[in-house]
DNA sequence: ATTAGCACTCTCCCTATGAGAGTGCTAAAC
DNA sequence: GTTTAGCACTCTCATAGGGAGAGTGCTAAT
């Protein structure tokens, strides 16, 4: 079904009312701020016909209308007009970032200033590093059986994470191990997921049988099988969405809080969606999750050195200020 | 007011009764349920006397009687008995922790715990690092000039920040800086907060004028006045508030959603009422915030090797169980 | 001092009612 | 054929009233 551009000019109008007033949209109030030049009857006529076809709907007989998703995301697809920020805006952002904090650091103000500008649920994903190749890596005894591994990655990533080692391990011996495991690096490409094997492969040509299956081949073990799962999510504004007026039903909050609280849900349900280079939007129901069916997340990847790293995003009720 | 033996007993039952069933207490179920040979009309007069003295309320004339934060603080510090884990319970428990696991984990593991456990929010808020001796320090360049710089405490916690530094530093410096810093450090018991104020007073000593106000000193400022602020809160069972019936209403809802978000009042709230090394029973405007007037915090120190270091708690509604 | 009995109060739920918003339809106008 | 005016119709929402039920407060008897 092709829609003419009438038909666009009012389901434009419409999702701009209903966005911008959580209520459903008479055909009366479209004839009087949209100047369509069209009477109601018109209007109306067009509206039962978009809403045959299911980019509206009504909440009961003779009420307004209301989108559906489809509606939202032929709007989306189709319809929107961007709108970009205000160039006072844009010099506060700047000024933000300027100020070069670390790594974290950046995550956090990122979802910050998401929530902040759109007054909905800032999302941050962390980068995934399993790709990125090892530039170097190194041990420091932390005490207590403890050693800290030390990943720096060809983004210029850095992880980190404490290792509990079975047995005591003298300083030099990590030095060893990290001198050795470098000089490897250098040869060959390596990203975190296959740095295992290529440890075991190698120690096995160079270590002998004894010292193997010594605490050494051991602790490499423990160190990478400890996994540096990276699903981190960062989020900010979660009270946001107390605001907006669909979160009245207490159900409805309920899902999306519990959307919230699920960080692995949220972060894979980004992922899936990802993979252009482009924002991306999803729109209630869309991701067959019913903790989402009440709202829309828009996504947008970010690189680090041209390489796809994570995403940001936003998350908020479906009726949301898309252009923005 | 002195309460008589009976009146305890009564408000103890009222306590019990509204704390499982989150409705106003009747004098004849009091009179049903809890054996305690009176009649309805004795309890009555009882509860009105109760009222008097404000340790009870009735949210309309003539309805049941729900406890005031008086009652509730009456009842937790004179009336409460104990409530023990269960065997099971507790072998689940130990059974978690044995399998040790890193500091952080530890804190993400506990407040879910305590989450589950209680149906509240698990609250663990980190140690508090300040006052801890350096044991040691370490530094290792991670490239675009940056320095990852780690400090073991006499606690045993390792905690570890990247550093922006103005110019490259070589890996030389790095051990230089860090072997002198760890040799003044065996001589002296420095906490995290004169740290800084050592370093440049030891610095001074022995380096020339020259390379005191050359790159070595300027990183090693940048180094500690980036701060290791640690106010860092583990939070879990967020959604479990959401099965409270007290929570039905949006703005009391609204309430301990912001107060969960702002973790920073969080931890100073149950900062300011720590310090004494016994469970502390925060109860609704006691806290004097308007974020908790309808919750109390239940919080706990704990220690690490014998110091106080942070606090694990739940936050739920006033009508918690407080012997559990 | 305690209790039985009863009138009284207040909530909660149900129903009714009326106003208002907005549509759907039809016949007339363009 | 398209557009529009007009009007009956539908449904919500807010309000009021009434009845049932829960629970108290009071009083007089025990």
């Amino acid at each position: 079904m092709e829609l003419n551009e009438r038909m666009k000019n009012i389901l434009t109008a419409v999702l701009h009312r209903y966005i911008t007033t959580a209520e459903p949209v008479s055909s009366a109030i479209i004839a009087e701020k949209y100047n369509l030049n069209l009477s109601t009857a018109t209007i109306r006529h067009e509206m039962y016909l978009l809403e045959k076809y299911d980019y509206l709907w009504q909440p009961y007989t003779s009420s307004g209308r209301i989108p559906t998703d489809k509606g939202y995301r032929f709007y989306v697809d189709n319809l929107m007009v961007k709108n970009y920020l205000r160039e006072k805006e844009k010099r506060e952002i700047i000024q933000i970032y300027n100020k070069s904090k670390e790594f974290e650091e950046t995550m956090k103000i990122t979802s910050q200033l998401l929530s902040k500008l759109t007054n909905n649920i800032g999302v941050v994903l962390a980068p995934v590093i399993y790709n990125d190749l090892v530039r170097n890596i190194q041990f420091v005894s932390v005490g207590n059986n403890r050693v800290l591994t030390i990943i720096i990655t060809d983004t210029g990533l850095v992880c980190q994470k404490t290792i509990k080692v079975s047995g005591e391990i003298t300083k030099d011996r990590l030095n060893y191990l990290s001198n050795f495991i470098n000089s490897k690096l250098v040869e060959k490409d390596v990203n975190l997921t296959n740095l295992n094997n290529l440890l075991i492969d190698e120690l096995d040509k160079i270590i002998s049988f004894q010292e193997r299956f010594n605490y050494i081949h051991k602790f490499l073990e423990e160190c990478f099988n400890t996994g540096y799962s990276e699903n981190k999510v960062y989020l900010d504004g979660r009270t946001n969405i107390m605001k907006h007026p669909e979160f009245k039903e207490i159900d409805k909050l309920n899902y999306i809080l519990s959307l919230i609280e699920e960080e692995n849900i949220l972060a894979a349900t980004i992922r899936r969606y990802l993979g252009f280079r482009k924002t991306k939007i999803i729109i209630g129901k869309e991701s067959k999750l019913k903790e989402m069916q009440n709202c829309s997340l828009v996504t947008s990847e970010y690189s680090i050195k041209g390489k796809p790293a994570g995403a940001i995003g936003i998350l908020g009720p479906t009726r949301m200020d898309y252009p923005r």
